[in-house]
DNA sequence: TTGTAGGCGTTATCAC
DNA sequence: GTGATAACGCCTACAA
């Protein structure tokens, strides 16, 4: 119970040493003599000996500005921050800062990287047309700034890791769900953005649907609603899938890959076709709530969106502070399946705090 | 960028006392003029000082030692040692110790709680007859031991809080979706335990299912598997679930709320009416997971088994060591509907190790 | 190549 | 009531 830990100076008084050069042993400083480093590392071995990190802290007093940029549907980036406070809460007294810069458009998250990238230690980003920001990324790596990527990765970049869902795998479970859930043969319509990740999320799930013959899949019909969905739908976006449903009387589901699906909502519900097709896509947004609830969609796909916040910078932080390698290239985020009797816990729902 | 933090140093200076007289104050020690300690606070509050929990935890050189006790699935109680295993990497050196005590009946679990009473500071708790350790687990709070209870609540008890599921709402769910799943009209049977927990899981499975006229629900079945099933699985568990089977021509759905969803994996699999008749039940165990894959089983509920073990923890050594207040009476844990496609996400999957 | 000394922001133990 | 002073375990000069 009262098991007393070992510390640098026991170690230093065992082997006659001063407490230094078990320091430069343990975080390799250099300038100790090989026969030295020998001794120490094998008594220290033998005791699995663990440094103090209370202690580091405090005689370090590291201090860390980690920068975050993202271009991300509004109602997303809401939980993305929830997570992010945490973890800003949980280690600002170790030395974290946090920078946090929202972007409206590709361009603007441009600027706002560039600007921010003179003032701090890390970055973690979420960028929605690599195409602009991949030069500036690399540069910035080149730099010596260690950058990680979440939500969307950029795969070409030497980022040091990904953290965020498998885009293929999303698409395969709610291929799972609509065959699960479909009791009648007939059409299934896709709706996507044509960018990689939409394409990704359409392979998926027709990989999972392609041998079964009582679906005939159409589309992927490119219908995008904009990111400041509050209130107010997009007319248009609706009249468009509408058309669908009208010109498709055998539609029996419908499969949203992107941030669509509440406008589907709206159309199917206009029509009056609730429960007869089928509606399912992705992320939890103030206007999904409603018509889960309503049975207008059936379930929905999430990929943790608060732990998207929240370990990115956890993990830069640790490799900063305390030098803590970084074990994987991918933290995959889980793909959680959402429906009417479980949804009170995916939405607004901090059951810890 | 390099913002520095306030300590109390500064506060002393700045207000002309020492130290001492400001811990005294933040600490609520007593032996401190009402004058000061109003002085103190007002200028504290001001600027929003938060101690730093470093230099704390170097300071106090906390010691506590946490009891966990449980009886509980050979296969769940893996799950939750993974959290306990967590939360003891990254509190041990701020003075965190954890005993663990798997009983192999109720009995021996007593015995292992008393025995144990006396070297702990805090105690988790997942019992599964309340009546047998009621009486000493009071007494123990009386005796002013910390208790928290997980997984199965005492809600008779002082214990500070429950970590776990909502078990009503967990039949409600696996009610939601065998009636999304199943296709065509018929008998429902369900399978649980008469204690309490399993009379709340089928009464949420009926509340979902009770106004749909084409479901005919019947039993419940007492029939329940072992604690230990590991490979090999009670013959007269599967007999039992097959007669219920063959006497139910008409039976599309069976839902299991106890432990034996693999023993009825198995009954529905040697009679060939996989898919046919739906199978629904909780908790992913390594003989479930095989089942899903092959179709046997369309869905689990799980009830976050890591979490379980992490956070009762962590939240009784915040408790002890930093004082911090407990929240809830009740942490609900997140009911997670586990499908063949999001499968690998929720069996032996660490994304962050 | 090694050692010494002082400090990080708290808490604990004395004196006054 | 209040204030010195020495820990806690580690890091960082600087000196030897």
């Amino acid at each position: 119970m009262d098991m007393k830990n070992i510390t640098l100076t026991d170690i230093a008084q065992e082997l006659n040493l001063s407490r230094s050069t078990i320091d430069r042993v343990l975080n390799d400083r250099g300038n100790v003599a090989v026969d030295t480093k020998k001794r120490v590392l094998r008594y220290i071995n033998e005791l699995g000996y663990k440094p103090n990190r209370a202690a580091k802290h405090l005689a370090k007093r590291t201090n860390c500005s980690i920068g975050v940029s993202y271009y991300l549907p509004n109602e997303f980036a809401l939980q993305i921050n929830r997570g992010i406070n945490t973890v800003y809460e949980e280690l600002s007294n170790y030395g974290l800062n946090v920078l946090i810069r929202a972007a409206d458009s590709p361009e603007e998250q441009l600027l706002q990287i560039k600007e921010m990238s003179e003032q701090i230690d890390a970055l973690a980003l979420a960028v929605w047309e690599p195409d602009l920001v991949g030069d500036l990324v690399n540069d910035l790596i080149d730099d010596g700034l260690p950058v990680a990527t979440f939500n969307r990765d950029l795969p070409d970049s030497e980022r040091l890791f990904y953290f965020g869902c498998n885009y293929f795998e999303s698409g395969q479970v709610c291929g799972g769900i609509i065959e699960k859930i479909t009791s009648k043969p007939g059409k299934i319509a896709i709706i996507n953005n044509h960018d990689i990740l939409g394409e990704y999320r359409a392979k998926g799930f027709k990989s999972v649907l392609s041998d079964n013959f009582q679906y005939d899949i159409i589309g992927p019909y490119e219908i995008c609603e904009e990111f400041e969905v509050e209130g107010s739908i997009n007319e248009k976006v609706i009249e468009d899938i509408q058309s669908i449903i009208k010109d498709n009387p055998d539609l029996v589901a419908i499969y949203v890959a992107n941030q669509t699906l509440c406008a589907a909502g709206k159309a199917v519900e206009l029509l009056g076709k609730q429960g007869e097709i089928k509606l399912v896509g992705f992320d939890l947004y103030e206007q999904t709530v409603s018509l889960i609830e309503k049975d207008i969609i059936q379930a929905v796909v999430c990929q943790e969106p608060f732990n998207q916040g929240y370990y990115p910078i956890k993990i830069l932080f640790e490799l900063i502070a305390e030098g803590k390698e970084i074990e994987k290239s991918k933290f995959i985020t889980r793909l959680e399946i959402v429906m009417k009797e479980n949804l009170r816990y995916y939405h607004n729902y901090d059951y810890i705090k």
